[in-house]
RNA sequence: GGGCAGGUGGUAGAGCGGUCAAUUACACGACGCUGUAGACGUCGCGCCUUACGGCUACGGGGGUUCGAAUCCCUCCCUGCCCA
């Protein structure tokens, strides 16, 4: 039995809504996860999230298993219990610091990679590196058998596996948990790309393997599991490949996961990534749920959303509310800007959210240019509020339609 | 009245004959952020110019020098000490 019940269709797109069922209760999708990478949303209590109407929250193996480790996590009763959060959480595998402290720190970039370094205007051979302008050592060094992680916490060396990501996703004890993968840079040429998605997939075969021997997760107070365990997601790779991406799809989606994960290089630009959904959902069985790893511009997700994704998590929306960016619609409103200090206005009059509801532009610039921590957790509060209004939205009109 | 120490860009504060339109920090401004090494980063910040470059500048004035923020004289101002 599934973890993903489709509740309706569409008929012109390939969008879905449904629910995703887990031990500590469901999320409707198509949904949009937010990020608490070590346990916590940047500047939020749970109680915060909850009044903004999250379903679940996505927490991060590598830096939990670092800081304060798997071990302590589990000796505490759990990442629910830690971290007092009730509702699903989500864990990443680590796949993600495979590139972000590895290929990214080296190249300077990101998973949608718009800039190129130097004259390179497309892509890396392997080895190629130096000749792009290199921006920092990397921390990593993969091989068949796992990824070899210098902690870029004091520099100690660690050793994470597909196995050892499960053991340690197992301690945290999320609901739902990802494989351990490579997530590839845009800058990697075809032949890179390749060879590491399929690594990625003998990966995922041993992660399906390590996780199989499992006991079941004991049930949380919300509904019951239905099938009784933390549920796996496995991950497609291939970058901007047709070939590769297809033929990742296939591999992933036939190989047991409950679910299945769509991450690495999104291209050089947003129609790649378009592109990239196009090719793939075709080729994925309809009855497991569709996660977009980091995906999360709300310019991006109607279109993924038709696209045939359901749930969609990204740092974006924090991190920008962090950094003075509160999103808006159509675009992005500056909250550091000077002429707001003599605007009695909220981020946005329509909006729904507290800090719209008890603030002006002029308070919130004054927080942020005075450094006062209200500032981003304010600013956050609206991002996410936005986020979760963004997909209620996509919901309704889901529900309503033929 | 006498002695000493100082006056540098929005602020603090380097520089003490050429490599100085002037280190650095803060402030300010613009931009970026997509499975979080990120409440962060990049750039700009005398004037004109897209740029090359030009112009005006280190309290005021006057000198020395090929060349002065840097040396000398003088005036003004500030702080401390003695009368």
């Amino acid at each position: 039995m599934g973890i993903f019940q489709i509740i309706k269709k569409s008929n012109r797109t390939r969008a879905r809504l449904g629910i995703i069922k887990t031990a500590h209760g469901v999320i409707h999708t198509p949904a949009f996860i937010p990020v608490g990478t070590q346990a916590a949303i940047k500047g939020l209590t749970v109680d915060q999230l909850k009044e903004i109407g999250s379903d679940s929250l996505l927490c991060n193996t590598y830096h939990l298993y670092l800081r304060p480790g798997d071990e302590i996590v589990k000796k505490m009763g759990g990442l629910h219990k830690f971290m007092n959060w009730d509702r699903p959480i989500w864990t990443d595998s680590g796949g993600f610091q495979v590139f972000s402290l590895g290929a990214a720190l080296e190249h300077g970039v990101g998973k949608v990679a718009n800039i190129f370094p130097g004259e390179k205007t497309g892509v890396l051979r392997e080895g190629e590196a130096e000749h792009a302008i290199p921006k920092k050592e990397k921390l990593t060094k993969i091989s068949e058998e796992g990824v070899e992680f210098r902690s870029h916490i004091d520099g100690s060396s660690h050793f994470i596996s597909p196995e050892k990501s499960i053991q340690i996703q197992e301690n945290l004890g999320a609901d739902l948990i990802f494989a351990f993968d490579e997530c590839t840079s845009p800058l990697h040429d075809y032949e890179y790309t390749k060879r590491s998605m399929k690594r990625t997939h003998r990966w995922a075969v041993r992660c399906l393997e390590a996780f199989k021997h499992k006991k079941p997760a004991h049930s949380g107070r919300g509904s019951p599991n239905p099938i009784g365990r933390q549920a796996l997601y496995g991950v497609i790779q291939g970058g901007v490949f047709e070939d590769l991406r297809k033929e990742s799809a296939k591999v992933i989606g036939n190989l047991g996961f409950d679910g299945v994960g769509i991450g690495g290089a999104m291209g050089k630009i947003k129609s790649d990534m378009y592109k990239i959904l196009d090719w793939i959902m075709p080729l994925l069985p309809e009855e497991k749920p569709r996660h977009l790893l980091g995906i999360g511009s709300p310019e991006d997700i109607e279109k993924a959303v038709m696209a045939g994704v359901d749930t969609f998590d990204c740092v974006a929306p924090t991190r920008l509310a962090r950094n003075g960016a509160a999103l808006v619609e159509g675009g992005r409103f500056n909250l550091k800007l000077a002429k707001n200090l003599e605007d009695k206005n909220p981020i946005d009059k329509k909006c729904g959210c507290y800090t719209c509801k008890n603030y002006s532009r002029s308070y919130l610039a004054h927080l942020f240019r005075a450094g006062e921590m209200l500032g981003p957790i304010l600013a956050t509060a609206h991002n996410l509020w936005f986020m979760e209004n963004l997909f209620r939205k996509i919901r309704e009109k889901l529900a309503k339609s033929k």
